[in-house]
DNA sequence: GCAGGCACGC
DNA sequence: GACGTACGTGCCTGCT
């Protein structure tokens, strides 16, 4: 016998589901396409998994059905559908049409029905039947060839229903479901049921009876008076909701099942289709091959020289310049080519032609030549470690793209040339390959595709120049984020020494400690076991032991440190657990880590700052991280001893700013009393714990002012009255009800709370001080974690943004300070409120004062800005 | 090679 | 009431 299989999927329920599900993305057209999208998952999901012969998509069709006459009030009171994804169902339609799948909707029927006919129709044994919904309702159609997947979370998440299935479930058969509505209604499609009988109760009554009709036959035989009353009082209305939910089978049908054949479609279609929506990560899935064809096509357009020897009137200026590297980690990696585009043509050369070219190197270094780069530090970073100088740059594409919307996933030169039209280049996966198999290609494709990248480059910078000024950002490219490029170039260059020995030692000892620390644990647990695993260690605490699991993870107990140190009167075992993860952390991350990537005849650790990043403008740090450095614990704060100046007779200084975030608030709130704390120098959070708690200075408590610094903490970090609970172990009530006092002492900061959000709903973005921005979609969705989430996000941003910016421009200011002022001294590190420099001795007591100097002086704001500086022989010393 | 759990800094 | 709650990096385990 031969197998039809048969897909049928319920479109609005579809559609609805994965427009809630996703956030609200669009287009660079500005299209919503989160439903679409949403939808084609699922669809290529079923096309590949279920591998249909027949399918079809049924739609709701106007407004009203024949349900509407037996009932008028039917699926009253619904929300209307929000126009953002109205607006996406015709083109659900026109992907549908794209794979060739038949569509139906009727008047005056609902999908339910359309579905539920086909289904019938199907009943012969060649025939198996798939049906796709989120509506539960469908489930009446189970039968022996027909199953029912119900959407469970998100929209990929399906489960399917078989007859067995949902006896297990609910102990229903499935022509039950329509009984169970009719008893307990459904809110959604206002049907009202029999009011008081809920999932509970209606699963009771039918086990016991079987249908509604059988109930109200016995009402007599059922326990409870006032259950009586109401089935007595409901017994016409609970008929006619059995009614409505009954899914009708007899829809009058213009097509039979041979009309929905599946499987002859023209994948080109399909592909215009994803493009125009740009689903470039289903068009990858969809037809990775179509994609390269059409790239090579273009490159191939492009006409350029690869040069052997470069002459002088080839390095005119503006020109593109690309330095490209396989390896991430660029430090000392090899420059495996680079082009250049300028007026004169467009250039490849070997990286053995460029470094060999002293007329090359000579324009590198040539301020009045002006280069226009994607990711310009890096590049300085390159020529660098050859020791040829970079200077003159004046745009560059990476670090425009990331101040124009940082919110982009990734900002590789495809990605970016691709949202702003810029040409066709391909990716660096496609071309170089990925992992372990990631290599050069030819010289010739090699030469192509970078000709192309800067080809991109030279045509990006005036419509992306022309971007930031309308944004009000052009400052904020050319004069902060450029010259902060090179300057961190220098620091990446400069690296920062590290004592090698003395890691070594530490590790040695950590070692010892953490083996005693094994032995023990592994007694008082009374086996062994490895006690890096949270799965083996849940294990042994809660039920071997059997403490109080206090949390659980999405894959079993959770051994993190709070839940541990909430058991740790219970069992001694609980207290060496800690400690050992504690060195084990110091061990793995900081001394084995740093040990790794030192570099061997400097003895130094050359990190990357990503300044391209961050959603706030922060930086990061990589390779490793050395904005992350222990503190906080004595045990690890020995971990800087090891880092140290690079030259006899030299020093360490490490300048932070005290409380930047909150004086930000202070200056862009306006609050007097906020203000009053910083211009009389006082300490922050007692003087929030005044004002909070009203009481005089000398009144303040250690648990007043901890629960103050949280505060001022909760709102430095825009954290919820959930994360307030979690960091004072109290109620998530007592948490909002401090935030709330919180705003009373501080009515100003209530009032920018209010108004940002405001302003950000309205013209959709928030900034900073400088103008660096962040887009916040989400205030506006319907989801209220989304919606919530982006609020706080609102209110924050602006504040860890401008710190940013703050020292950022003291960054450059240091920069040209360093360069023009015949210093010695070097900057080494940025941990995001502080600035590490290494000084030699002579130099030490001038540049104390210059640092705190430019720094204090970066921006002027309308509290003071203070800053504590101090020396020491290590980054550990200057404390 | 990847996801999850955990922990470090600001 | 709301299924997840500052960000970013990196280590380890345990699975594919």
């Amino acid at each position: 016998m031969i197998l039809k299989k048969l897909v049928l999927i319920d479109g609005n329920s579809i559609a609805y589901r994965a427009f809630f599900a996703l956030p609200l993305l669009n287009n660079d057209k500005g299209v919503y396409t989160n439903a679409v999208y949403g939808f084609t998952t699922m669809l290529m999901k079923i096309i590949e998994e279920d591998k249909p012969t027949h399918m079809l998509v049924a739609f709701d069709a106007g407004k009203t059905t024949f349900r509407h006459k037996t009932f008028s009030e039917y699926k009253g009171g619904r929300q209307k559908t929000p126009p953002e994804l109205s607006e996406q169902f015709p083109l659900v339609r026109e992907l549908l049409d794209a794979f060739q799948i038949k569509r139906f909707e009727a008047e005056n029927y609902e999908a339910d029905d359309i579905i539920g006919t086909f289904a019938k129709e199907a009943a012969g044994e060649e025939w198996q039947v798939k049906i796709y919904t989120g509506d539960k309702d469908l489930l009446q159609l189970v039968s022996d060839n027909v199953t029912v997947s119900l959407t469970k979370k998100g929209i990929s998440q399906v489960e399917e229903y078989t007859p067995a299935f949902l006896h297990e479930k609910y102990g229903l058969e499935p022509k039950q479901i329509i009984d169970m509505k009719g008893l307990m209604g459904d809110s959604s499609d206002n049907i009202p049921g029999v009011p008081g009988v809920g999932e509970k109760t209606a699963l009771k009554l039918l086990k016991e009876f079987g249908t509604i009709e059988k109930v109200l036959d016995s009402i007599e035989q059922i326990s409870g008076k006032k259950m009586k009353e109401r089935l007595e009082e409901n017994k016409e209305q609970a008929m006619m909701s059995k009614d409505l939910a009954t899914i009708f089978l007899e829809v009058p049908l213009d097509m039979d099942l041979n009309d929905l054949g599946f499987g002859e479609y023209e994948s080109k279609d399909v592909v215009q289709f994803f493009k125009e929506l740009e689903f470039k990560s289903l068009l990858e899935k969809f037809a990775p091959d179509e994609q390269m064809d059409e790239v090579q096509e273009k490159v191939e357009d492009l006409q350029f020289e690869i040069l052997t020897d470069i002459k002088k009137e080839q390095l005119s200026s503006p020109a593109a310049l690309i330095v490209e590297v396989l390896d991430e980690h660029y430090h000392q990696s090899e420059i495996i080519g680079i082009a250049l585009v300028n007026e004169t043509g467009r250039y490849y050369l070997s990286p053995e032609t460029a470094l060999q070219s002293e007329v090359f190197k000579a324009w590198l270094k040539d301020e009045t030549k002006k280069k226009w780069i994607f990711d310009a530090k890096r590049a300085v970073v390159l020529f660098g470690w050859q020791g040829v100088e970079l200077t003159g740059v004046e745009f560059d594409l990476l670090m425009a793209s990331y101040l124009l919307d940082p919110s982009h996933s990734s900002h590789d030169m495809d990605d970016i040339v691709q949202r702003k039209n810029g040409g066709y280049v391909q990716s660096d996966e496609v071309v170089y390959g990925k992992g372990a198999k990631r290599k050069a290609p030819e010289e010739e494709v090699l030469a192509e595709h970078l000709v192309r990248k800067a080809q991109a480059t030279f045509d990006l910078k005036e419509p992306l120049e022309n971007e930031l000024k309308e944004n009000e950002q052009f400052e904020l490219f050319y004069d902060l984020e450029l010259p902060l490029s090179l300057v961190l170039g220098q620091m990446e260059l400069t690296g920062v020494k590290v004592d090698k020995a003395q890691l070594v030692q530490m590790g040695e000892d950590l070692e010892e400690r953490l083996s005693k620390l094994e032995q023990d644990i592994h007694e008082l647990a009374g086996q062994s076991f490895n006690i890096n695993s949270p799965k083996q260690l849940g294990e042994i605490l809660f039920e071997k032991l059997e403490l109080p699991p206090i949390k659980k993870t999405k894959t079993g107990y959770s051994t993190s440190a709070d839940v541990l140190e909430k058991l740790a009167g219970k069992h001694e075992i609980i207290d060496h657990i800690l400690h050992y993860r504690q060195l084990g952390k110091l061990n793995s991350t900081y001394i084995e880590g740093l040990l790794k990537v030192i570099k061997e005849d400097s003895s130094k650790i050359h990190t990357r700052f990503n300044q391209a990043l961050t959603q706030t403008g922060r930086l990061s740090s990589t390779d490793p991280n050395l904005q992350n450095i222990p503190i906080r614990l004595e045990e690890g704060r020995k971990i800087r001893k090891a880092f140290i100046a690079s030259e006899k007779g030299w020093k360490i200084i490490a300048a932070d700013y005290s409380q930047i975030e909150l004086r930000v608030l202070a200056h862009i709130s306006g609050d007097e009393k906020l203000k009053e704390a910083f211009q009389e120098d006082m300490d922050v959070h007692t003087k929030t714990a005044m004002d909070v708690f009203h009481v005089k200075e000398d009144e303040v408590t250690s648990t007043m002012r901890r629960s103050a610094k949280a505060v001022n903490f909760g709102i430095v970090y825009g954290i919820s009255d959930y994360g307030l609970s979690q960091s004072l172990n109290i109620t998530r009530k007592e948490a909002a009800e401090f935030i709330e006092r919180y705003f009373q002492s501080y009515p100003k900061v209530k009032q920018y709370m209010d108004e940002i959000v405001e302003e950000a709903r309205e013209s959709g973005y928030v900034a900073t001080l400088l103008h660096r921005r962040r887009y916040l979609p989400e205030l506006t969705s319907r989801n209220f974690n989304l919606r919530s989430f982006a609020e706080r996000t609102a209110m924050n941003t602006p504040i860890q943004g401008t710190a940013a910016d703050i020292i950022k421009k003291a960054m450059v200011d240091m920069g040209n300070e360093l360069e023009g002022g015949n210093w010695k001294a070097r900057l080494l590190l940025q941990v995001h409120d502080e600035l590490i420099f290494e000084v030699p001795d002579e130099e030490v007591n001038d540049f104390l004062k210059v640092i705190t100097d430019v720094m204090e002086n970066a921006v002027e704001l309308d509290v003071p800005l203070k800053v504590d500086a101090e020396i020491g022989e290590s980054w550990y010393d200057a404390k």
